[in-house]
RNA sequence: GGAGGCGUCGCCUAGUCCGGUCUAUGGCGCCCGCCUGCUAAGCGGGUUGAGGAGUGAUCCUUCUCUCGCGGGUUCAAAUCCCGCCGCCUCCGCCA
């Protein structure tokens, strides 16, 4: 949740980032009412309280009659200050609630709008010329197929849609992209995580995922359960409730962990391949740090990212995410979109976000700090998901007879193998 | 799954049987000060967290909540009752 005292005295400010998301500012208006209607009920409760804790120490030594007087008057007080405190939760409530909907303010870079109108930060690496090289790129699936990578029929069958099995050198793959991106984050001084991928609701909720979101989410039918979507949420809620010594910043880990998506309100969209499936594994990098550090952190774990996509020989862009495409959590978030060879366009692979102290704040994560306990910033990061980065790879590496060239910087990570070649003709 | 034990302000701990004097005891650690050639020791003070109010800041003053969580009983709950959660021990079952 967005800082209380910024929504009260600079409510403006948080209307511009409202409308910039192109959502309604009434918002702002209706929370701070509730605000209003919360202390004039804790006020109320809390007089009543006082009151009720005076008599009850004369009680205690009062006698006989003047007891029993005493008695019936704390009888009729006890009645108010449980109507008051009722009042006072419920007002609480409602504030909360308000102030839980509302999405993080946008960072000042960050374009107006919605998922068109982002900003292209840089270009890195050419897509490749096939028209040039005289011949059509195959796609992922039919790669997939030839090179026995990919079962995508048995994945339907035992799964459903949106499912697959990785096999032969589809698995090989899979394990390498894994291990070299841990290997890369462990140099780079995180700490590796493998996280629960089944969390209570607190740990949804805290990381914004229950709001509009959550018809995305897969829960547990008969238990207060959900599956996550990405080890953004257990590394989050790793923190939860505690108050960290700055001293140790920024805490830096990187989890692996499966990742599930009900895409719901995407049916018709990528149905072919593993491009947009209901589960995927992923690495990711995600940051405990000050708010003041964030900015730089930001840029830090986007480059880190970059370092990733480099050791895949890809080309691909990197945007400025569009406000109204941010998300509930994100300040700000870069993606990096890889060039796909037979889509022909810049699709995202990687995506980078600033929450600000949103997420602590609702986590209630802070550190002891020279201004008292104040909330932390968190920030996560791909560093690798699986399908993607196995799709760009594949058709950007792809050879006329459908073997595949294997990067330098996995080739360690395959056993030394510089060519993936077709099993299946 | 069954039985039992435990959960107190960073850590340890007193208090719970028998409700009010708990504004939660003491120790350790930490912070500030005094003392001292230096250090240690010693002495004094401070040290849970959150949310309100008081001339909208810091400070200060004051109040409320916080003894795993949520209810209940009562004028009054760390203390009594119920439910839940977590940890430990034992039994059963099982990767």
């Amino acid at each position: 949740m967005i800082d209380p005292r910024i929504l009260r005295d600079d409510p403006d400010r948080v209307r511009a980032s409202l409308t910039k998301r192109g959502l309604s500012a009434d918002v702002v208006d209706s929370s701070l009412a509730a605000d209003a209607a919360r202390r004039a009920a804790i006020t109320e409760f809390e007089s009543k309280r006082a009151e009720q804790k005076a008599m009850g120490k004369q009680v205690a030594q009062a006698q006989g009659e003047e007891k029993q007087a005493l008695l019936a008057r704390t009888r009729t007080l006890a009645a108010e200050v449980k109507e008051a405190d009722a009042a006072q939760a419920v007002a609480a409530r409602a504030w909360d609630d308000a102030l839980k909907a509302m999405p993080n303010l946008t960072a000042p870079e960050t374009p107006a709008g919605g998922e068109e109108d982002f900003t292209v930060i840089e270009h890195v690496g050419t897509p490749r010329d096939f028209a040039a090289e005289g011949f059509a790129p195959r796609d992922h699936v039919e790669l997939g197929q030839l090179l026995g990578a990919i079962d995508l029929e048995r994945g339907a069958k035992v799964s459903g849609s949106r499912f697959y099995f990785f096999t032969g050198a589809g698995a090989r793959l899979h394990r390498a992209l894994v291990n070299m991106a841990m290997d890369m984050a462990h140099a780079n001084g995180f700490t590796e995580v493998v996280p629960p991928s089944l969390v209570k609701p607190r740990a949804m909720e805290g990381t914004g995922f229950l709001g509009q979101a959550a018809d995305d989410v897969y829960r547990i039918e008969g238990q207060d359960l959900y599956l996550v979507g990405t080890s953004e949420v257990p590394m989050a809620a790793f923190h939860s409730d505690e108050i960290l010594d700055a001293d140790t910043f920024p805490l830096r880990y990187a989890a692996f962990s499966p990742c599930f998506r009900k895409e719901a309100g995407s049916h018709g969209k990528d149905t072919r391949g593993i491009f947009r499936v209901h589960w995927f594994d992923k690495v990711e990098m995600f940051v405990y740090t000050t708010l003041e550090e964030s900015y730089a952190e930001h840029e830090r774990l986007l480059a880190w990212e970059r370092e990733f996509l480099d050791a895949l020989e890809i080309a691909y862009r990197v945007i400025d995410v569009a406000a109204g495409d941010l998300g509930l959590s994100a300040y700000r978030k870069f993606d990096c979109e890889a060039w796909i060879p037979s889509q022909e366009r810049y699709r995202e692979l990687t995506s980078t976000s600033n929450c600000t102290d949103f997420q602590a704040r609702r986590l209630d994560i802070r550190m002891r700090g020279e201004d008292g306990n104040t909330p932390v910033a968190t920030l996560n990061g791909t560093l690798c998901s699986t399908n993607r980065p196995i799709i760009a790879l594949l058709e950007t590496h792809q050879q006329a007879d459908g073997s595949v060239r294997v990067p330098e910087r996995l080739r360690p990570y395959l056993g030394g193998d510089e060519v993936l070649k077709p099993v299946n003709a």
